[in-house]
DNA sequence: CGGTCATATGTAGCTCAGCTACATGTTGCC
DNA sequence: GGCAACATGTAGCTGAGCTACATATGACCG
């Protein structure tokens, strides 16, 4: 997958998989790869930075534990991440459709 | 629409445009205004270098006219084009179902 | 005849998200 | 001892799409 296809993608997509389970970093891209079949193995120099990102914007807050004598910062969605998840679901439908509407047109006035 | 959500998922767009008949870039930008429904509205810092980009890239290729006065620059889809289109179209359908798939995820294990 | 809108094309410069590459440290296995 | 998996992080680059600006013609209105 091209690197520029995510830009503006990718911030929903973290907060949709801590929406029900909170997880540390390293787990958020192990669910980020299950979820899109193996597709999206992000490196952690663009995981570790989005994550920091969505904390200072108030949608995700963190927490330090050690599991087994491993350090791991703990990601919850805040209620304004539940918002900001939900805004940019809506989001992607209106942009699926406006890709797909130019892509695919069918109908009036879009054929040769 | 957020800009950033456009990033990589234009050219293809563009290409798609003028697939069935050549387009100057004026005409383009109506051609995607309304395609999508009013929703793409590109400003011309957008769509011009994009173009010459497509261009230079081998994806395009460009014929100066002059209809009532005012001179156009067609652009028509090479059959490098042609095949990039085809990619980007397949392309698109991929990273769409990445984020579906991470956005909504169903079945077996993604769900808390 | 002057103003303004639609038509038509273009450049300079900024922004910033995702990338590469590097840096650090632990646990577990061979 | 060495390597893989686990776990987190920073510095610096890139480049696409953006804002703002610049230019020019045709059409319409008063």
């Amino acid at each position: 997958m091209k690197a520029d296809a995510l830009r503006g993608h990718l911030d929903p997509m973290i907060l949709a998989v801590v929406e029900h389970e909170p997880l540390h970093g390293y787990a958020i891209m192990e669910a980020l790869l299950e979820r899109s079949g193996g597709e999206l193995d992000l490196p952690t120099g663009t995981l570790y930075p989005a994550l920091r990102r969505l904390e200072r914007a108030g949608y995700l807050a963190s927490e330090w534990s050690t599991v087994g004598g491993r350090k791991r910062r703990t990601y919850q969605l805040t209620s304004a991440g539940q918002k900001m998840l939900a805004t940019g679901k809506s989001e992607w439908d209106a942009f699926r459709a406006v890709v797909e509407g130019v892509l695919r047109p069918r109908g009036a006035s879009g054929q040769a």
